[in-house]
DNA sequence: GCCAAAATCACCCGTTTGGGGGATGGTCGG
DNA sequence: CCGACCATCCCCCAAACGGGTGATTTTGGC
């Protein structure tokens, strides 16, 4: 900010010591006051110009563009539905098991529980999702965001 | 920074009152000139700040925001996979059914066909994913992105 | 027009699944 | 302590599913 003040106080100067030594003699004969008002004017309207432009920070508008991007798929359980639907954890974990695509005799092994014990838990898994076979209930429970 | 531009305006009007008005003519008289390329200057310099501003047209800055949307659901077919492994139409359309949580007989009466069709179809899916079962078939079938 | 691939259908047989029922033990809150 | 809830297990039976094999018709490309 400083500076430019300096420089247009130099520049003014210059000017001025300009049409004081050079032309100023044949000049100012006959309309000596109005060129010389008229080249001041229009030196320092320029130099106005200038300055405020300088001076001014631009005005900025900033304009936001959103880019949408993918959500890094971010799944979340929705336990208001679980507790809607009175789904144990138990019963949750064996339908994330047959969502993996386990038979009840996998499930069984993996839970460490009888084969029957999983088709109990798997009738009682249909029964509160409405839903009649294990594909329906993966289906289901994908939209319902019981399970990823 | 408009304020000072007002104050600058402002003071410029008060010294030019203050030449006029005061007498001061006596000092105009001696260095005329001078005084009056001087109040000319600053009238224009005023201007010239005024209209630079005018002039500077507002920068536009635009921010790119990136804004996290919940997977937009964008589904493409992973075409190449499917060539790979050699999936019919027909096959990916009745694999898209089992997806859908139907039973065979539902998938038969849905495309049309008898029952026995739809287990070929079926069959020869889970052959070609290397499946056993219809639900490690959707759950490959998603992870390959085959169906949505 | 022929060939290959795809689509269609059928039958048999064994496995898996799903729908009933019933039973026992453990935990927790009123 | 009792009842509600959960988890566990059992049996039976019917339906659905999956594997194997074979066959016919459609369809698309050369």
């Amino acid at each position: 900010m400083r500076k430019y003040v300096l420089l247009y106080g130099l520049l003014g100067g210059v000017l001025i010591a300009a049409l004081k030594f050079i032309e100023y003699r044949f000049l100012v004969a006959e309309h000596s006051v109005e060129i010389y008002g008229g080249i001041v004017a229009a030196v320092f309207a320029g130099l106005g110009i200038w300055l405020g432009r300088k001076l001014t920070r631009p005005i900025q508008t900033v304009v936001v563009r959103e880019v949408l991007v993918d959500a890094p798929a971010t799944f979340v359980r929705d336990e208001g539905k679980l507790e809607a639907l009175g789904m144990t954890p138990r019963e949750l974990e064996i339908l994330e098991l047959i969502a993996a695509g386990l038979s009840n005799r996998e499930i069984a092994n993996r839970a460490h529980v009888s084969e029957n014990t999983v088709k109990t838990h798997t009738s009682r898994v249909f029964d509160k999702l409405g839903v009649r076979r294990r594909t329906q209930a993966v289906q289901l429970g994908k939209e319902l965001r019981l399970i990823p």
